[in-house]
DNA sequence: GCATTAACACAGA
DNA sequence: TCTGTGTTAATGC
């Protein structure tokens, strides 16, 4: 899984670059917890392509009468990118997921000019995207693999590590996710995320209220993880 | 046995 | 009052 691991470094490292530079020049617009940031559906006829520059956007879909996460982003990640190549718009909407999100927003027929004209902001927003597509299988495998407390703990371990500030031996993510949305991220019940996180906070590996989440001791935690390859021994990616 | 879901209670902003 | 959390019981696989 090297060549993950690889992308993951070169796009960090580019953020302030290409990409960046592209949509400086457009305002930035902030959303609270919970507030729509667009529907694709409903802006199909002029469609944007947006770079979240704070928090997290959740984009989520209608089907059988319940909402289901689709994917989640996070700062220097494009969303809706598919509309520069007029690709049909889903039925999904984009949703602010953290107390203070922001993101810029320029018009996809803009986004695919520029990205056409620059080899070099070219292979950025293709390195952006393989990130993104990696993000969703490894997300699908880890669904498909792992126990329900065991997704709850390993979201935990790259959200932390992503998203979390160290302060001494302990990390501290701050605003937290509800319980709400880390289970629909890990693709369990609410009521399994708080029993989870509990047992954990109960064990002092970790304390949380409803503005923070603190990591105590990682190593307790990732120690909580079965012992396999595939989710212990590789260092996790940033999300 | 494991996991989800509904239902209800409670706390805090 | 609303939202998020804590807990339990019922249900399905």
């Amino acid at each position: 899984m090297m060549p993950l691991d690889m992308i993951r470094q070169e796009t960090s490292a580019e953020r302030r670059s290409a990409i960046t530079s592209l949509f400086e020049n457009a305002a930035e617009e902030t959303f609270r917890r919970g507030e729509p940031i667009f529907s694709a559906s409903a802006s199909q006829s002029f469609p944007y392509v947006y770079l979240v520059s704070k928090g997290m956007v959740k984009l989520i879909s209608l089907r059988d009468d319940k909402f289901h996460l689709e994917d989640y982003f996070q700062r220097g990640e494009l969303i809706n990118y598919h509309a520069a190549f007029n690709w049909p718009a889903k039925n999904q909407l984009a949703e602010s997921m953290a107390h203070f999100t922001a993101v810029r927003r320029i018009p996809a027929a803009s986004f695919r000019e520029a990205i056409l004209g620059d080899f070099s902001l070219f292979e950025e927003v293709s390195r952006n995207l393989a990130n993104a597509q990696c993000r969703i299988q490894e997300r699908l495998f880890r669904v498909s693999s792992l126990k329900t407390h065991h997704r709850i703990i390993d979201f935990l371990i790259r959200h932390t590590l992503s998203t979390g500030r160290r302060v001494g031996f302990e990390h501290v993510v701050r605003p937290s996710l509800t319980h709400q949305e880390i289970g629909a991220i890990a693709g369990v019940g609410r009521q399994t995320v708080t029993t989870v996180l509990n047992e954990l906070r109960r064990e002092g590996i970790i304390h949380f209220n409803r503005h923070y989440l603190i990591v105590r001791d990682m190593d307790k935690l990732r120690l909580k993880m079965p012992p396999s390859p595939s989710n212990t021994e590789r260092p996790p990616l940033s999300r």
